[in-house]
DNA sequence: TGTATCTTTCAGAAGATTCTGAATACATAA
DNA sequence: TTATGTATTCAGAATCTTCTGAAAGATACA
């Protein structure tokens, strides 16, 4: 296997995992394509590179931008913008778990919290309660964990889970 | 607020997380429903609740229980089929990380394994491979954290994390 | 065996999401 | 100021996903 096959396979493998988790194809591919390269690239270059159109390409970089996985590099005498990704796995990481965390665990705690306001005894209003309730503590677990992973460093990261391995 | 209120929220934020994390809406409007029921209920109590068509019904219904969240529960005397979600939210989450982590993280790890195979020197080939190398480093540490989520129990989850916090 | 009840399947319809391409906006330099 | 290269926007087209409804397939019982 050549490298430019490598490339194209990891490519189509991060699209298709993104597709899995609600993230769009072409901004998965897009995230994929700067991960590999090892200089920054144009729009127009992206463009070429997935076959896609400017749009497209431009919408995608944008979001990612958002997401805070990718930055814009200006290049001394030239026009064009130039696009780098986070190449650390752990910030890849860190920045998806703060954007998911904020855009959806909080919200939903939200939510629960606003059930939480009915006070009925009937069989299905306990039953009721007691799922919301039973998700909130989950979920507000899972959110100060995260939070926690969140502060730590990498290395922290690593170190305790191997503690809590063995 | 009343009960009927709370549920139908319930199902609706439920429904569009689930979205948001790839899994269709009216399956996880089902399983939104059956987690708040005291009891178990026919597909075709579902297909009137949730107002859709009996083959959705069945269609999720199946999916559900293929992702182990839903059981089957036969009722003496009675033909139709009956289902329950697992309520306790722990398993819940435990049997969702076993689905994903097979679906998706074992066939990503094999594809990035694949590609290692490259052997070039070309400065687009090295960073390719320092990409692949690295994301292979870290899924295969979520790979064994995982196992060992799946392992432990609620309680040891709960603990731990409480110390690590602190 | 026949009939009634319930479940499964699947082709086409409906709906949702994503993409294109052209128009517009913006920025820079001459 | 105008010309030129680049970035953004957005309506409609294309594509992908999900849903319906009806038919076929099971199953249980008389």
């Amino acid at each position: 296997m050549d490298w430019k096959e490598g490339k194209d396979r990891f490519i189509q493998a991060w699209g298709a995992l993104g597709t899995e988790w609600g993230i769009n194809r072409t901004m998965a591919q897009i995230h994929a394509l700067l991960m590999v390269s090892p200089y920054s690239l144009s729009a127009e270059d992206i463009t070429k590179e997935l076959k896609i159109s400017v749009g497209n390409a431009n919408m995608n970089i944008r979001s990612l931008m958002d997401w805070g996985l990718v930055y814009k590099e200006l290049k001394a005498g030239e026009r064009k913008e130039f696009f780098v990704a986070e190449k650390d796995m752990w910030k890849v990481v860190r920045q998806i778990i703060i954007n998911r965390k904020k855009r959806e665990l909080e919200p939903m705690l939200k939510i629960l919290e606003e059930i939480s306001d009915v006070k009925e005894d009937s069989e299905e209003a306990v039953a009721l309660m007691k799922a919301v309730h039973d998700i909130k503590m989950f979920s507000s677990k899972a959110d100060s964990t995260l939070d926690m992973l969140i502060k730590a460093d990498s290395n922290w990261f690593v170190g305790t889970f191997m503690k809590m391995i063995k």
